[in-house]
DNA sequence: CGCTTGCGCGCAAGCGCTTGCGTAACATGT
DNA sequence: ACATGTTACGCAAGCGCTTGCGCGCAAGCG
């Protein structure tokens, strides 16, 4: 991969000439851009886009901070990231937080140290405590993904409360009373949210709330199975649940499944998050879906108007969910 | 962010010193040694990996080019990636081919420019004739993905043939004659590769193998959808399918159901790539799966290598993969 | 007490680009 | 013919690090 110099050297001209025509930045003669060209062509010149991150102090990457990188749900938000990143002529580099806040921080330094030009941030639970502070203090344009911590930052989410009641109350409008939630990790405000949501939901349904229903999950689908497992064990155990995402529902329906509990004959199930092949299988399940995609690129979209504008007010951005309304409610029963 | 040169004067040394002590490359006083520590700690310095890259001509990161990040599949392969890259000190950088030589070659193209160490490449279709001979010509350590199109370079997939053979046996040892197989985009090596599975197993049935059904379903589920729609409306349709992959199950599936077809009561369905939730909804698919994280690891592990000694002989490693025996085959149905 | 050793450190030349400043060469107006 | 623009380009100083080379100094030696 030939340097500048190289190019320069064969074109018969200066670097400042060479990285002027590859870049525009100022007019030249059509003799010498031909030049330029033939000999860029010829020796296969590729720039170096460090040595140019370097000199302009812009890296044109983005750094994309998540966890569950398996979760199909990051998945999509991933893809239309990446997509929206690279139409506007930025790399990705991405880091896993694993959901944990020292190792978030660790991410967070990897990336700034390669000098992103922003960063995109599912904040893990403690991520106030921890990476927040430290952000605040950089000057890096950053928007927070998914979770939304902190109305001192650009953010952008989906709508939780009015989902999660909705599906509570459509239980609730069937019959049932003894509704119990899966939900999230603490300190995620997706699963205060969500949580909120559940009680709104029963409130409006008036229905009491028992707080023996609410059941952590902890966003994991081991600890939302066990969490299940406990909850069918009561003595006045639910009639319906809700998962409070789809990583927790794969739990939670193993869990049904160890006991032979049918959905949704046996017991009622609404999950938040939708699977694309929810219509497919058995149980077909009630959902609400999230706007993955549009999740993504809305974040992209904030942050480059972020870094194109640093002084602009922060930004808190929601976004509809669909209720997607399937079998496992129990709806078609009767 | 403060740079070298202000630790260097509040530790009243040299940069030169500054970067020995951090990078440990020189012997230094204990007494230098903590002012340098201190001053670091006090100006919240990080280093520029940008201006150290340029210095060292390594950039300490990897780039991933891969397609369909949406894909759950492909999902547990960034994120074995991510893990393994990360362990050893890496930053990856994320490019999608959008199974498209034109736009791979561009996401290639980024990816070196960006001077990564190693580039992991999940080659499109196509790759043989664009990709891979401009990649023969670059000095960079490459490693394939999944796909495996030439010896001349170090490769990771899982076994593709044998596997898919099996599949077709246990349908005709089930009675099955006419079993159709839905097979992936054609210069993929996984499909040709499983097609080779597919003939094979009919073969050792004893069952002679039409061509006629063997569908193309692109890798996409929409195609797969139609293609197995075509199969459905033939005069002698098959009473057994074989998906070549999880994104076209997913479109087989959507398939039956317009249909209204009943796995396995009216049609059998077996499929290459499991899903996490395959136990858990009916009709549990009986399928082939791929040790995705592994998958992700070695190829990580073999780029890593590579780069430590660019000389090595090119090496191909195929990873054995699980058949997991389910319901949609038919087997219990008697 | 000179002379070698080795230790601890700084100098300065890069790495491959970008970009402000300057300067020829030529066209324009009077 | 002379001042005034305009056009087309090169010089060189960075960007923030790394690293080969060399120098002063204290310790060790005969």
């Amino acid at each position: 991969m030939a340097t500048m110099e190289q190019v320069a050297r064969l074109a018969g001209v200066s670097v400042t000439t060479v990285s002027h025509v590859l870049n525009g930045t100022r007019p030249a003669s059509e003799a010498t851009r031909r030049r330029v060209l033939a000999a860029v062509e010829q020796t296969g010149y590729r720039p170096n886009t460090i040595a140019r991150a370097l000199a302009r102090a812009r890296t044109q990457s983005l750094g994309l901070a998540i966890s569950g990188l398996a979760n199909p749900y990051f998945g999509d938000v991933i893809a239309a990231v990446e997509a929206e990143a690279s139409r506007a002529g930025h790399t990705l580099l991405l880091g896993d937080t694993r959901e944990d806040p020292a190792h978030e921080l660790r991410i967070v330094h990897a990336l700034l140290e390669r000098r992103v030009d922003g960063l995109l941030l599912a904040p893990s639970p403690g991520a106030a405590e921890h990476v927040l502070p430290y952000l605040a203090a950089q000057a890096v344009p950053v928007v927070l993904l998914d979770r939304t911590p902190s109305e001192a930052f650009d953010q952008v989410a989906s709508e939780n409360e009015e989902p999660t009641a909705h599906l509570v109350e459509h239980l609730a409008a069937l019959g049932h009373r003894r509704i119990a939630m899966i939900v999230g990790a603490p300190a995620l405000t997706t699963t205060e949210e969500r949580v909120r949501g559940y009680r709104l939901g029963m409130e409006r349904a008036g229905v009491r709330a028992d707080d023996a229903l609410i059941a952590g999950g902890g966003s994991q689908r081991d600890v939302a199975r066990a969490a299940t497992h406990e909850l069918l064990d009561r003595p006045d155990p639910p009639t319906a649940l809700v998962s409070g995402n789809n990583f927790m529902t794969i739990g939670v329906m193993r869990a049904l499944a160890d006991r032979g509990l049918r959905v949704p004959e046996d017991i009622a199930l609404v999950t938040f998050d939708d699977f694309e092949w929810a219509d497919l299988f058995a149980p077909r399940l009630t959902a609400v879906a999230q706007p993955t995609g549009e999740l993504g690129r809305r974040a992209v979209e904030l942050l480059l108007s972020r870094m194109a504008d640093p002084d602009l007010p922060p930004r808190t951005v929601r976004l509809p969910t669909t209720f997607v309304h399937r079998d496992s409610c129990g709806c078609h029963l009767e």
